[in-house]
DNA sequence: ATCGTACTACGAAGATCATCGAACTTCGAC
DNA sequence: GTCGAAGTTCGATGATCTTCGTAGTACGAT
């Protein structure tokens, strides 16, 4: 089992400047809509992406150290979930508003 | 008179990638936030930037062109104004999310 | 008409970023 | 233990972006 959560700031450690950026890169906003429809979580190479596997999990990095999302391990998989509840507590409505874009 | 309002795009025309990429950078955050609190509308150069003023014009454009604000002339001054309801109506929450930051 | 103010446009320089391939790690399966 | 699968890390490269100074435009005031 040994699942273990990777590093990632605490909700008080969150900089909205820093998720903003991370939220404006069209390859990273096409994770966070897929995390956001799954929400129990999904595994990073199942989303599909016009990218390789290391630039995928750089961008995973970048949205994890911002905050955005927390990955776990699971056996060699890593398991992705949206950290809405920190967000919505820090920024009441912007990722909702994020999401109801018309892609 | 002749109040002129500079090009920006459409309501429609708004994507949601160039808004976050737009208000992902320090300085621009700080115009919205200046500009957020100033719903009449703010002159450009009355907004404290650590910046030039070349470089205050090339943030404004990007906002601008983004959709995030708008800019009329008035004399030899700009008016920037916040476009709150586009936005609002776009991505209902994502501007008050993101000015409830803590900064 | 001349001047000063407010701002923009145009390169250029330096920093940051996205992307990749190759090498490495970790784990489960056989 | 060996193999393969999943994912990360490490440079390197090329693109993008922030920043600046300079030059230029547009307008009001004198």
């Amino acid at each position: 089992m040994a699942t273990k959560v990777l590093p990632q700031p605490e909700r008080e450690e969150i900089r909205v400047e820093s998720v903003l950026q991370a939220l404006g890169e069209p390859v990273r906003l096409t994770i966070v809509r897929a995390l956001a429809a799954n929400p129990a979580g999904v595994c990073c190479g199942e989303i599909e992406l016009p990218v390789t596997a290391s630039t995928r999990a750089h961008h995973l990095r970048i949205l994890r150290e911002a905050g955005v999302l927390s990955t776990h391990t699971d056996g060699t998989k890593r398991i992705s979930i949206l950290r809405r509840e920190d967000l919505e507590a820090l920024y009441p409505g912007l990722i909702t508003g994020i999401l109801s874009a018309k892609q």
